[in-house]
DNA sequence: ACCTGAACACCGTTCAAGT
DNA sequence: ACCTGAACACCGTTCAAGT
């Protein structure tokens, strides 16, 4: 049995994959869900509310898998992790302009999950460095360093402000990879 | 004299810097121009292309002053061109949210004003090639590489996903420095 | 060529009321 | 506690008409 406020939120999430955030109308949110245009009322402050907690399962999902990890097992490195971010960015662009933007609401959920994300980046990146593949220093700064990189080459790509064509062509991953290498050299 | 035009560009430039796009209505935007609301339809397609044509002057006055340099002088470095850039998109957010946002309109103005903005950068990156402090390689992808890391540190800081506290804090600028430093070593 | 005023469809939000 | 239907204010856009 899946709650109206899920069926909301899974409602929300489709109609933002289709047509961005002015297509998320609560009216069509309603309709999907099954219920009036302004039953979302009651478990949402409003548009801003339900689009933030729209954000904040994506940001959870993300990182569930990552927390279910055994112990024993080192998780992926910092490369990896971010062939992850970007392949995820690109196959559901709105999710990712959304969950990376700015949320006037101050949801806490939203704080704390990326804070958790955000943790997970740094402890690759302190492995990285103890095994020689990423270059001393603050491990906090390095992982910023490494997110900007692939959180610009994908907004960039996502937007049409890569170069498409030509010798200079060059993918998120691309890009990505670029900066490790020259990282590890 | 200053035509409607421009009047309204300017009016919608206003607008959305002090509440976004969402900020830029045309009847907010007829009424600081002096006209009706609807006026805005004689010079612009709808709205879209109002805010386009107000990210293509922004490209537009963001790259006048290079071209106007003298050919004896060599232009400024890249890291200088990206610390520009930073603080441009930290004074103006919403300009550069527009500017470097998605155009639905495909518009040629604006397609030109970034190439040629894209141009002065990779220009910029061969001077630094030549002279030693910046690695050999294709330097449209290297270009596309700082460009990468200034864009995401800035989007990453303006909507407050950047550890705003603690050692790890560091701004946009310092992440630009860091990258720099890093392809000088 | 440039502008106006009325009108239309749509949306977020509020409210009184129902179970 | 959860939902509905009507209503309000606002917005983008269109249209007929004016100079």
């Amino acid at each position: 049995m899946v709650s109206t406020r899920d069926r909301l939120i899974d409602a929300a999430t489709r109609l933002l994959d289709q047509g961005g955030p002015a297509a998320v109308t609560l009216r069509e949110v309603g309709r999907l869900a099954g219920v009036s245009h302004n039953a979302p009322y009651k478990h949402f402050a409003g548009k801003q509310d339900l689009l933030a907690a729209v954000a904040a399962r994506e940001l959870f999902r993300q990182e569930r898998p990552r927390r279910r990890r055994p112990d024993s097992k080192p998780g992926p490195d910092a490369r990896q992790l971010m062939h992850e971010y970007v392949r995820w960015a690109t196959r559901y662009p709105a999710r990712f302009k959304l969950t990376f933007g700015s949320w006037s609401t101050g949801s806490d959920e939203l704080a704390d999950a990326a804070s958790s994300a955000r943790s997970v980046l740094v402890a690759a990146v302190e492995r990285g460095q103890a095994a020689g593949d990423l270059p001393p220093g603050d491990p906090e700064r390095l992982a910023a360093l490494i997110l900007a990189v692939a959180h610009g080459a994908v907004d960039l790509a996502l937007n049409g402000h890569l170069s498409r064509t030509g010798k200079g062509h060059a993918s998120p991953k691309d890009l990505v990879d670029d900066l490790f290498d020259q990282l590890g050299a």
